[in-house]
DNA sequence: TGTACATCAGTGAACGCGCGTTCACTGATGTAC
DNA sequence: TGTACATCAGTGAACGCGCGTTCACTGATGTAC
């Protein structure tokens, strides 16, 4: 892409042009899936010849690992919000139920990413999403154990916890990621579902310590 | 593919061939994904030549749908042989756990297709995929509503066990296809989890009634 | 501040490749008499 | 049982297409003096 606006420096065009790319793909990916889509398709997308690719990753499966990256971050960001929101000291499984379903529904295209490429992926960006999933079930535990009524609890209660709440996210975000635009019927019963799915988690352990 | 055997009628060898085809194209997506997989490389794979193909089937997508259904008569095989098991009576979860790994590591090709393209496939198999799950939820439900101690329950409770049961045992399954061969320790990991995840269904919804 | 040169993001032509699909065909199996 | 014809699973050549990648290039931005 040839200069568009008058104050941009070149590294400042530079990084316009990699967030075009990662845009691109990611859109392109919602639909297809990320290794159903050609490198000429997510050019097409950013507005650049095939070839200009080169100057910011060097093979598609680079571009996938970007974009695990930037998906997580959002997780993370997820996290720090329901760390701060007030609500959740009082009760932890509705407060997080909420930000959970909200976070998605503001990110769909990151937290779809995840869910699909979980497992639907290419062997590399598959490899990225688990590791990086591994890691967000400690980060969680982590968080976890320090909240009150949990923090009595062993270490490995915490982190078995911090797993199933991990995985119903997971199935909770794959549900609202495809669930239709203008339903909030849908998105109570999801809403409810996941609700229940915590509550259980949260009690059989709490029965299984006494 | 001309003739080999002698007794090969024309319709076992395009039975035969059709096999081939199935076969070869659930193997491919095993470690690719089924929407990766090319027409060609699925009649190399069969041992017959490209245009042979569409002899057995008009496109890909159709071949898909083919291996979903083979797929979901497994699945409820699966079924089947657990309702016969005669500790299933005394002791639903655990007997339930041990068929479950028992199925997926005798047929994870199947299995593993399921857990896949739900959410990797095509737009075709996936919705194929959505519709037979959403099935099987059902049909469990009902095998679940005639056991004792469940046949108490309310049909809603009962097909929200029905419907988490089934989402544990897509996850379980998806862990037990990745499991390294000659891992014991792996699969008992994962056979405990899975029990774990079964009580605190079953117990929270006992709570939830009382 | 002005000039001469270096850098480098994006261009455009070209390539060889595997793809899905068409078509006319072959030759073994199946059927009618 | 033998012959003549129909069926049809599998063949092989050919096609146009989008792909990833190479290469020499252009021209605006950046830098040294």
């Amino acid at each position: 892409m040839t200069e568009t606006l008058p104050t941009a420096s070149r590294q400042e065009q530079k990084g316009r042009t990699r967030q075009a790319i990662l845009a691109a793909a990611l859109e392109l990916a919602q639909t297809q899936g990320f290794a159903q889509i050609s490198l000429r398709q997510v050019t097409r997308g950013a507005g650049i010849v095939p070839t200009a690719f080169y100057r910011h990753f060097d093979s598609m499966d680079e571009l996938g690992l970007a974009l695990v990256e930037e998906s997580f971050t959002t997780l993370r960001q997820m996290v720090r919000e329901a760390q701060r929101d007030p609500t959740m000291r009082l009760n932890i499984i509705d407060a997080s139920t909420d930000v959970l379903v909200e976070s998605v529904k503001e990110s769909k295209a990151h937290f779809g990413f995840v869910a699909r490429e979980r497992v639907g992926g290419s062997a590399a960006v598959r490899g990225a999403i688990r590791h990086e999933l591994d890691l967000f079930v400690s980060e969680l535990a982590a968080v976890l154990a320090r909240m009150p009524y949990i923090e009595s609890w062993s270490t490995d209660d915490v982190q078995m916890v911090s797993r199933l709440f991990v995985r119903n996210m997971v199935s909770n975000a794959e549900e609202i990621v495809e669930m239709p635009d203008g339903r909030p019927d849908l998105e109570a019963r999801i809403k409810e579902g996941a609700r229940r799915q915590m509550r259980l988690i949260v009690v059989g352990f709490a029965d299984w310590r006494s």
